[in-house]
DNA sequence: ATTAATTTTTAAGTAAGCTTAAATTTTTTT
DNA sequence: AAAAAAATTTAAGCTTACTTAAAAATTAAT
């Protein structure tokens, strides 16, 4: 399977898993750079491999053999950046960076490799759950946006799911770390941001950032 | 650049360091896998990009440009090598079948860290010299083939040349590993083969592997 | 030094993965 | 519900990196 396939597949998947009536062609293809024409194309011809199943101007859905393949990406990608954010440590951007080129060279072997090395972690640094070797989740998800906290409740940190390097440049400022301990301090319903306390500053986020952080309640 | 000129490169550029009136396309796309007619259009196109000078029916030879090009992907493919046997314990063939495809999607970067994190070795776990960030080989090499060596010298192994996993099992089952010391019992000049003795086993060798397995003599 | 064998080159063609532009369908707005 | 906007699809075309087959040049053999 291509790169461009593995890509494919991979944002499907991605998209997938937030809003599966959103996933069409031109979705996808902005996500990967590429026209709303290729796109489509693409769809075509992986749904005649029964990788995904597709219907004129109906959303892409993965085959159970697609999901296996876009799983299998995932974990490589997550792999690494645990690896590399551990052995060189290297930024939550960089770590991203450079997974997102090696995920598609590496052999399910070397895979294996790296998850034992890492004693089989379930979570990379961003607290995305990595899949085991035959593609399965076995995390429960328990995490929440933080635009969907409560005011004056503590909250651990669990997920950061961006891309960004100039997101990642301001939590590393912050403090905005994977296991960090933050109290919402206030929730603005009007406009929509999130006010939190954090290593005794106050920061307030508006929803760009609020809806990419995830926590867990303390209990 | 992609994967298809890196690998074109590097073939070169390894052929090159044997004997450069023999790189010509036709040698260069049995290396590769490709066709002749596939290797001739590649080289007009890379001269075309002043990454190597071709004259029609002549030896291909790189320019300084597509030297360092070639270095820099020897460089990655090495550090890889070297990596992949000190953190996973992998064998010398499945080192090279690994960094065979990472080498083309390591960024400058990355190569940087692995190089620091090993110390910045300068040679790979088969012996091979690693070139620094400026595609630069500051080592000198003193080694001879096996084929070269002398009766009754005691020798130690500096370089195993190959790609092949036949021989790398062959050597790992009799202790031919980088660094282990041997003394050559007999040369049979009639027939080219090489009878050595380590760890107290005797073992004759012909010239397929005495050509490629390199040694130092010890002062 | 011819002839034979091999290698290199040219020519024509293919598949993958894109592009832009136009046609079609769906979705949104009024 | 009709019109406008947006998205999807179709069509035609491009580039890269190959292929096979035939022509041309080089190299090897007698």
């Amino acid at each position: 399977m291509s790169v461009a396939i593995e890509n494919f597949v991979k944002a499907i998947y991605k998209n997938n898993n937030n809003d599966s009536n959103n996933t069409k062609p031109g979705n996808i293809a902005k996500k990967l750079g590429i026209s709303n024409a290729a796109a489509t194309d693409m769809a075509k011809k992986l749904a005649t491999k029964d990788i995904l199943h597709y219907e004129k101007y109906k959303a892409l859905k993965l085959t159970k053999k697609g999901e296996k393949m876009a799983l299998n990406v995932v974990r490589k990608h997550r792999l690494w950046e645990a690896f590399l954010y551990k052995t060189f440590d290297m930024s939550l951007h960089d770590i991203h960076r450079e997974a997102e080129l090696l995920e598609h060279e590496t052999s399910n072997f070397l895979a294996n490799k790296i998850s034992e090395y890492l004693g089989n972690p379930k979570f990379d640094p961003h607290g995305d759950p990595i899949p085991n070797e035959n593609g399965e989740i076995t995390t429960t998800n328990t995490s929440i946006a933080l635009s969907k906290t409560i005011e004056n409740k503590e909250y651990v940190i669990s997920r950061l799911m961006s891309d960004d390097k100039e997101f990642f440049d301001f939590c590393t400022q912050n403090g905005l770390k994977y296991g960090n301990t933050i109290l919402v301090t206030k929730q603005f319903s009007s406009n929509k941001m999130t006010q939190i306390s954090i290593n005794n500053n106050t920061i307030v986020l508006n929803q760009d950032f609020t809806n990419i952080i995830y926590v867990d309640e303390i209990n």
